[in-house]
Order: structure tokens, then sequence, then C-alpha cells
DNA sequence: AGCCGGCTCTGAAACGATTCAAACTGTAGT
DNA sequence: ACTACAGTTTGAATCGTTTCAGAGCCGGCT
């Protein structure tokens, strides 16, 4: 039934280096010969096995992927960007999926190890000094780890994430400069890095102008039907109390907010209301009033993950890059542009 | 540097089929020994490698799923559903993406192929009759596919699929229910297999109603920027020229016709214009009118291509199993419950 | 004492592709 | 006629795990 090199081998009349040959380096081979053993391997229906050619290489052609959240268009299009740059390399990638578990985070590092990768993009579900060591272990065991969509200040771990601080920043800033003075931040909760450095971010922007004030209203969840609550809940204010600018730490709260307080609540948007989100997501342009939001560059991240993992391959030593990518801001009419 | 089994066992003193049954039959060794080969299993940092394994059990322990587009939910839960039920059954999920090119799905079925995965669910771009025979000559070869989200009518390939006559009738006997008697259909193109499927249910729950009359307005894309032009087009009808509802080949059209006719062409939702999408994304239940949609099931899709393949792989001579999932009428404001 | 069965443990063989030093062939140069 | 050399081909050794027939040991039974 297994068809090998060596039945080929036999079919072709030639030696399995000859056929090896063919595989790998066919200009090593007479042409004659690699005609050959082509059509024997047609007629066979020869078919490499991966797991020897592995086991031979000591290594595999792979590099494992593991994020938090398969579902989330952001990571998906992470997980595009890293594939295509790996497929250019000659490698593929291996996707996990962690759903912000250790427990599965463990299970798929343990598996990819057994696989034997190159090297491993990670997502962590969480980071804290005892993990960061764990996985600077596994680097120095020869599995090069690069951190993805997150960082570590001590920098042991390469790392390629997008400045959420700045994000932040760039969100309120427009707001401020668009005469708004009594911002909202909507968000939570506060322990996920991103939304508390999104909050940073406002909080910087908010030091440049004095005359403004910034109220943060926290949520549990961050899907449209919370921000439409928080929406209606503004919409219900008296005039004077309501905030004449709102930055949600994503869009889709951005969504519920806009439905909430604009369309349910007749709250005029802009006019009353400046609205930004976050992520850029492709909804965000084909809301009712289209969403101005700050766009992470979800793609170019993948593929410098890839990047940075490259680097390592080729020089283990070298100084651990972090790639940082500044995020961008999309203005649209929700933010009076 | 690479640690293995023969290490262990030199470690322990013992010999490399005692570490070998310790790893995967630990009941059959003595409890003594067991600690003893596992403590330096763990001072010695070894980690099984997965190629050696699979070379020697011929098979590897994971199954391929190529799907048509990872960027889209209904996908992406498909594919969790398939990891979940692999799971269980101790396999894992490599995923390819084909990105609806005939290239990359041949390109990935390869690449399994040299991975010696169990099996392939197929989502496939296209199933002429030359494709689905090679792919059933890859099933006689030991190789099982199940197509998913596509069937065979000569059914020698297993498929699990949603019946997508079954889904547009569903909408369509709906709105004729709510006394509608003027139904647009939207949706294109309609050389794919998903879109005529629903408009022919469409036609299906029409003949049921003499009175009733199907208009079919055909656009390239499935986008929310396509459907809003399509709103747009039918407010700007003659009130006695517009259809009195609508159903859409997606929800991305149906949240696009909802904002072109009923908020900026102020229609009015669902009293003068009922409107029903497919495939319940998360935002239908959040959109300003609450969207009805036809649900798939996509997480017990994937679950059940996985189950379908276990009795391929398990009676190979069995008859082709075809499962069809019946699709599911979800009503909400837009199309007045 | 001798035999038996049960429990452990042993270690060589096998999986299939790749590698690489060595062998072979034919041609050109002296 | 002989050497040199480039172009091809060969096949045994190798990667690390699992398998499995068989060996060792011990207590119980006759």
């Amino acid at each position: 039934m297994a068809v090998g090199v060596k039945d080929v081998a036999a079919a072709a009349s030639v030696s399995v280096g000859t056929v090896s040959n063919v595989l790998n380096r066919p200009e090593t081979v007479a042409p004659a010969t690699v005609a050959r053993v082509q059509a024997a391997i047609e007629r066979l229906g020869f078919v490499r096995n991966d797991a020897a050619r592995q086991l031979r290489a000591g290594r595999s052609r792979s590099l494992g992927l593991i994020v938090l959240d398969s579902a989330n268009p952001f990571f998906a299009e992470v997980a595009r960007g890293a594939e295509e740059r790996a497929r250019e390399r000659g490698l593929s990638v291996l996707l996990g999926n962690s759903d912000h578990d250790g427990e599965r985070e463990n299970a798929y590092l343990d598996l990819f190890r057994e696989q034997r990768v190159n090297g491993i993009l990670l997502t962590p579900h969480g980071l804290d000094p005892d993990r960061a060591r764990m996985l600077a272990e596994l680097a120095d065991a020869g599995l090069p780890v690069v951190l993805l969509d997150a960082e570590l200040e001590g920098g042991r771990l390469p790392s390629v994430a997008v400045d959420d601080v700045e994000g932040g920043q760039l969100a309120v800033a427009h707001l401020l400069a668009q005469g708004r003075r009594r911002i909202a931040f909507v968000g939570g909760p506060p322990s996920v890095r991103q939304v508390a450095d999104r909050l940073e971010g406002a909080r910087r922007a908010l030091a440049a102008a004095p005359d403004a004030a910034l109220e943060v209203i926290e949520c549990d969840e961050l899907t449209v039907l919370r921000g439409r609550d928080v929406g209606e809940a503004i919409a219900r204010r008296a005039v004077d109390e309501r905030p004449d600018a709102v930055f949600c730490a994503n869009d889709l709260l951005a969504v519920g907010v806009l439905q909430g307080a604009g369309i349910l609540g007749s709250v005029r948007i802009p006019d009353d209301l400046a609205l930004v989100g976050y992520d850029d997501i492709d909804f965000a342009q084909a809301t009712v009033v289209p969403l101005s939001s700050v766009r992470q560059p979800a793609r170019e991240i993948g593929a410098a993950a890839v990047d940075v993992l490259f680097s390592v391959l080729d020089d283990p030593a070298s100084e651990p890059r972090h790639v940082r990518f500044r995020p961008e801001l999309v203005v649209r009419a929700s933010s009076g542009g």
C-alpha cells in the first residue's frame, strides 16, 4: 500500500539516493534519469512521507502560532499575515487557539514542541514574571518565542506589538482638536492590557488640555450590547450632564453607543456627541454614521512577527528585537471629520 | 542538545523500551520505575519527537481542514467545531485557507498528504466532475475526504452540508406568512452555489402563493456596500413600485439594505419593507432594527464533519454518509415578528 | 525441587527519507 | 597509453521512537 522511495527506485531502476536527488536537487541528476524517475513517481502515486523527512532533518518546516481567539477578526488577519509571510519563506503555520485559557496555551506549546516547529508566535493570555521566565527558558532551549500583541519591559523576549497608548492618545487628541472638552472613555475590564493602555493614552492626551475633563465609564465586556446600554444611559442624562465626545475601547462598543445614544436616544452624532472606536473593523465604515476608528495593521503585524522570528533563527545571539507598530487614526463622519 | 529516549533510558538506568512504556502505557511499568523515568525526563528536559513517532506509527495524529475563507466568521466557527470534536478524539486539526483558489486548495491537499493526515475536511472551491473524480481517487487511495458545506449528487464522497434551498424557502415562506406579496431576492453572483440554492428555495416558497411575485435583484458581491446601493435604489422607486419584503443572500447585504433603504432612504422597516438575511452573524441582532436571519449551525457542522470522517475511518467500505443540517429561521424585528 | 503464571524489563528491528563518501563513466589533455 | 576531472550514480548509515518476542524474577502450587 505505502509506496516509498525504495519502490520508486526499483521501478525506475535507480538507487534510492538518486530518487532523493530527483526530489530535492534535480539539477544534479541527468535529465533522462529525472524523467524516468518522475514517470515512476507518477505511475506508483508516490507521496513523500514528511515525518521521515523531518526526522532526518531534525526540524520541521513549520512554525506555531497561538492566538487568543481565532474568531476575532483582528487575530484572523494577523494569522493570515503570518501565514503569507511564512509561505514566502517556505514554512507552513500551525494555528492554535488558546481561547484566553492558560491550559490550552500550554497544551499548544507542548504540541508545537513535539512537532519541532522552528519557532512560536504567541499572543500570551497573561504574562506574569514566572510565565515570562518559562518562555525565555524555552527560547534558550532552542525554541524561539516571539510575543505577539504583547511586550515585555525587561525584554528578553522579542516582540511585535502595536502601541495602544499611542492609539488612545491619537483618538482623544483628535477629539480635543475638534473642540470637544467633555470626553468619556468607555471600556473594560481594566485588567485587559489593551484596555488599560488605551485609557492611559486618553489620559495623556488630556494632559495637554487643562480645560478638558475625562470621565471613565467602565463596562465588563467589549460588545455591541454593552455599548448600547452605555449609549442609552448617556442619552437619558440631562443635556448638560452629557459628554460631548466618547472614545470606546473597541469598535463593537462604539457601534453600540452609536445605536443606543444616536438612534434610539436621538442624540445627534457627531453634532451632540463625537464618537471614536478602535480596531477599524470592516463594519466601522458601514454603520449608519460611518465610524471613526483607530486602525491596527493586523496583517503587517503577523508578517513582522515572522520576520522577527527569522532574525532570531538567523542569529540566536542577537539582541531581541522589539517591533512596535503605530496605530493610525481613521477619521470618518462620527467624529465630524 | 537533542535529548532522546536513549538519553533518558541511560539516565534512569532502564532500557529504551521501558521509557517508551512509561510514555505510552505507564500502567504496565512498576510505579517506582515510572517515578525514576519521569524524574529523568524532567531533569533532562526531554520532549518527544513527534516526527519519529509518526514515522513509526505510519500515520499522523491530525486531520486537515481546508476552508474557502478563514476570515469569514461562518468558517471560523466551523473550524472551531471541528477542532473541538477532533480534540475529543485525540487528533489535532491542521487548518488551510484556500481563499477560493484552486491552486492553493491543491497545495494544501498535497501538504496534508505528505503529512499523512488521517483525513481531510474540504470546502471545495469548485466541484466539477473531474475534480470530484480526483477526490474520490484520493479516498480510494486511503485518504478519506469529507465535503464540507457542499454535496455531490452522485454521492461517492461523504458530505456535511446545510440545505440552502430549505433556508431560502423558510425565509420567504415566513415573509409570505406575514402577508407580504411583493418579494425581492437580493444576491449574487448566481454562480455561487449557496446563492443559487437560496434563490431556488425562495422560488419554491413562492409557488405556494400564486398571488405573490418575486423580483431578483442581482449583485456582484455579498457586501454591506452593495446592499446599501440596492437599498437606496429601492428607496428611490415610486412607492407602488417597491417590494414590500426583501430576502438577502447574506446578512451583510441585509445590513446594507437596512441602512440604504431604512435609514438613509426613510423607508420604514419592517412596516414598509420586511427584511430577512442569511447566516445570523453576531451583528444581526445588534443592528438598529434587529435583523431576522437564517441561522446555520456552524459549529455543529464542523463537529459533524469530524464524526463522518471517523465513521469512514472505522469502516472504509461503508456507504458514504450525507449529513444535511436544517437551517433555522430567527425572527427579529426587521420582519415584524 | 520443579513448574507455572504473572509481572517487569530488555534491546534489536523497523518505519522511510536524506546524506555523503566512494565508485563509476566518459572525455579531454599530455 | 595514462592521468585528471567533471558529471552521475550508488547504498549503507542515520535520525528517534515504538514494537514485540523473549528473558528474568518471584511467589505459589504440586
